[in-house]
DNA sequence: TTGTAGGCGTTATCAG
DNA sequence: CTGATAACGCCTACAA
C-alpha cells in the first residue's frame, strides 16, 4: 500500500505543468486550453486525485462542517431531526459533526467549546432540560453562528426553529373538550423546558376558551419525562381518588405510561378516560389502544435548522464577520393524529 | 463583531516573541523559560486563542475525525450504537461525522467517497441490507481504514464488530423448546443480511440439537423488516391454518407485529403461542404482553468500533501507510431478556 | 532560551 | 494561456 495521497504537485510533476495550471484546469477555469484541461482531468481521474480538505479549509477559512448538539439521541423525534439535518446538509455540501449532551449542562458547555476548537462553521444547538446558565452559549456565539432548534430559550438571541407547541397543545385539549371531557388531566413536563411550558399554556388557553376551571389536582408534574413516570403519577391520582375523564400528557412516553396505569386499574380507554400524547413517536402505534398524539415535524425541523444556519453563514461570509441579526423564531405546524385512545 | 480568529502571529506581535516561541510556549515545550511560558499562556487565555484545526490537520495529516455510516438512524439500536461511538470518540479526542445510507447502496457508495473527500482519518461502516456489490468499499479501503460494525460482510477484509447472532438465536430458540414448544415459527429477515442469516442458523441448530424437524411452512420470509410485515405474515399463517405454538422473529418490530396479529385472533400469549424478538428495543416494554427479546449491546458495539478503528489508525500512523492487517471479528455477547410473552 | 526558514496542499494575484 | 509567488496557520529542524 504505502501511498501518500496524490497532490496537485504530483500531477504537475507528471504532466510538466505548473501547480497553478493544474489547479485551474481541475476547476474548469476559463483561461486554460481545453487540451490541457483534458490531460489534467484525465490523469487526476486515473490517479484518483482527491483535493486535501484541510488545505482547502485553511485557504478558504471555512470547514464545510456543521456541529450538532442534541440532548438525547435515543428518541424517535431526535432521529427524525438528525435525519432531516443529514439530508439537507448533504444536499448543501456540508457534513455534520454530532454530539449528545445527555441533558448535562456541563457536557453541553464542553461540547460547544470542543466543536469550536475542532473547527465548525456553525452550530445547531438543542438545549438540555437543565440549562439555566447561558453564559457559555453567549460566549460560543461570539465565535461562531448558532441556531437553536427544538429545545430553545428566549434569553438566547439566536434564530430558533421550533414547533407551535402552544397551538398543538391547545388543539389537543380542545379535541378532548369537544368530546365532552370536563376533567382533563395535564401531566406537566420538565420544569425549565420551554416546550413543556408552552404546552401547558396551550392547555390552559383551551380550558379558558371553554370556561373550564383549572384544577390544580389535575396537573401533576413529572420529575423525569418517561414511561414509568406517567404510570407513577396516574397511579397516585387514582389512589388519591381524584376523578378525571381525560389525560393529556406532555410527551408520548408519559402518555404511554398513563395508559399502562389505567389498564392495570381496568379503566376503559377511551370510554372512561381518553388519553392524548405529544410527539407522535413510534410507541403510539405499539401501545394498545393506539395513542392519539400531536405530531411534530421532526424531519422538517432538521431541514429548516440547516437552512437557516446556512443563511447566516452566507451572510457572515459576505460581510466577513458575525453580525447580530435580529433572531427570528420559525414555528412549524403540529398536527393532531387521532387514534383509538381518544 | 468583526473579529478574525486569534493566531499565533497575533500573539507573537503582541508579545514581541517569534511565532515559534509562542507555539512552543503554548505546548509547554521544555526549553522555553517559565517566564515566557506564563506570559504567552496568559495572553492566549485572555484572548481566547484557539488553534486552527485545519492548519493542524494539514500539518499533521490527520483530521481527528471519524466518519460513520449507518443504514437507518431511526432505530433504538442505532441510537445506542451511535451513543457508544460518540462517547468513546470524545474520550479519545476524535469527532464523529455521521451519515445515513437509508439502506441504499448507491448512497452508501456516495457517502463513502464523500467522507474520504471531506477528510476523515477512518470510517465505521454498517452495510445496507442491499449491498451486493462491494467494489466501492474495497476501493474506499485503499484510501482509508474501515471497520465494519453490526451489518457486516465476510467478503470484506476489515475488522468486524458484531454480536453473536447465532448463539443469541440459538438460546432464544432453546428457551422456547425448554418450555415444551414444538412448532416454533421463525420469521426470517432480509435476504442478504449477514445477521439475519446467522439468526436463522442459530434457530436451525437449536432445533437440530433437540431433534425437532424443520418445517418450511413455519419459516416465512419478510419482504421488509417492520411491524406491519410481522402482522401480515402471521395473519397469513393463521388463515392457512398452519399450526404453531411459538414465534421467534428476526427483529423486535416483526415480533411486535406478530403479537398484534395473534391478539386480533384472540390467541392467548404466551399460553397458546409464545413470542420472542431480537434486539430488546424500547417497544418490547410498550407492547402487551411485554416482549421477550435478545438484547444486543449496542452501546458496547459503538465503543468497540471506535477502539478498534483507533488501533488501526495508530498502527497506520506509525508505519505511515495502510496495512493489510488480518481482519479480526469481534463478537459481543447477547443476552436473552425474558418477559411476559414467553 | 529564542529565532529563522521551510513546508504541509491549495488558491489567488500578478506577471509574462 | 501558463507560470511564479505568496499566503492561509501551524509546526519543527536547524541555527544562533
Amino acid at each position: 500500500m504505502g501511498k501518500r495521497n496524490i497532490t496537485l504537485k504530483d500531477l504537475s510533476e507528471r504532466l510538466g505543468f505548473s501547480v497553478s495550471t493544474i489547479s485551474r484546469a481541475l476547476k474548469d477555469h476559463h483561461d486554460i486550453s481545453q487540451e490541457t484541461k483534458d490531460k489534467v482531468q484525465q490523469l487526476a481521474k486515473k490517479l484518483n486525485y482527491i483535493p486535501n480538505h484541510s488545505a482547502q479549509s485553511l485557504k478558504n477559512s471555512q470547514t464545510k462542517t456543521i456541529g450538532v448538539i442534541i440532548p438525547n439521541l435515543l428518541l424517535d423525534f431526535s432521529s427524525k431531526i438528525i435525519n432531516g439535518m443529514i439530508h439537507q446538509s448533504r444536499k448543501e455540501g456540508y457534513r455534520l459533526v454530532i454530539s449528545e449532551s445527555g441533558h448535562n449542562p456541563d457536557l453541553e458547555k464542553d461540547m460547544l467549546e470542543n466543536m469550536i476548537r475542532s473547527g465548525v462553521d456553525g452550530i445547531l444547538l438543542s438545549l438540555t432540560n437543565n440549562t439555566k446558565n447561558i453564559d457559555h452559549i453567549l460566549l460560543a456565539k461570539e465565535k461562531c453562528p448558532i441556531v437553536l432548534y427544538d429545545k430553545v430559550s428566549e434569553k438566547i438571541p439566536c434564530t430558533r426553529i421550533i414547533v407551535d407547541n402552544e397551538i398543538g397543545a391547545y388543539n389537543a385539549t380542545k379535541h378532548l373538550i369537544d368530546q365532552g371531557r370536563k376533567k382533563i388531566v395535564f401531566i406537566k413536563g420538565a420544569e425549565h423546558s420551554f416546550n413543556a411550558k408552552k404546552r401547558f399554556e396551550g392547555y390552559l388557553r383551551a380550558l379558558k376558551d371553554r370556561q373550564i376551571k383549572v384544577d390544580k389536582n389535575l396537573i401533576p408534574q413529572c420529575d423525569t419525562v418517561c414511561i414509568q413516570e406517567g404510570t407513577k403519577l396516574v397511579n397516585q391520582m387514582i389512589s388519591k381518588r381524584i376523578e378525571f375523564d381525560a389525560i393529556f400528557a406532555v410527551t408520548d412516553d408519559v402518555a404511554i405510561g398513563a395508559i399502562k396505569a389505567l389498564k392495570k386499574h381496568n379503566i376503559i380507554i377511551p370510554k372512561q378516560v381518553a388519553v392524548v400524547g405529544f410527539s407522535n413517536s413510534k410507541g403510539t402505534t405499539i401501545i394498545e389502544p393506539n395513542l392519539t398524539s400531536v405530531d411534530q415535524p421532526g424531519y422538517t425541523i432538521g431541514i429548516k435548522a440547516i437552512e437557516y444556519l446556512l443563511k447566516e453563514l452566507k451572510l457572515a461570509h459576505q460581510t466577513e464577520h458575525l453580525l447580530r441579526t435580529t433572531p427570528k423564531t420559525i414555528e412549524l405546524k403540529t398536527n393532531l393524529i387521532k387514534r383509538e385512545s381518544s
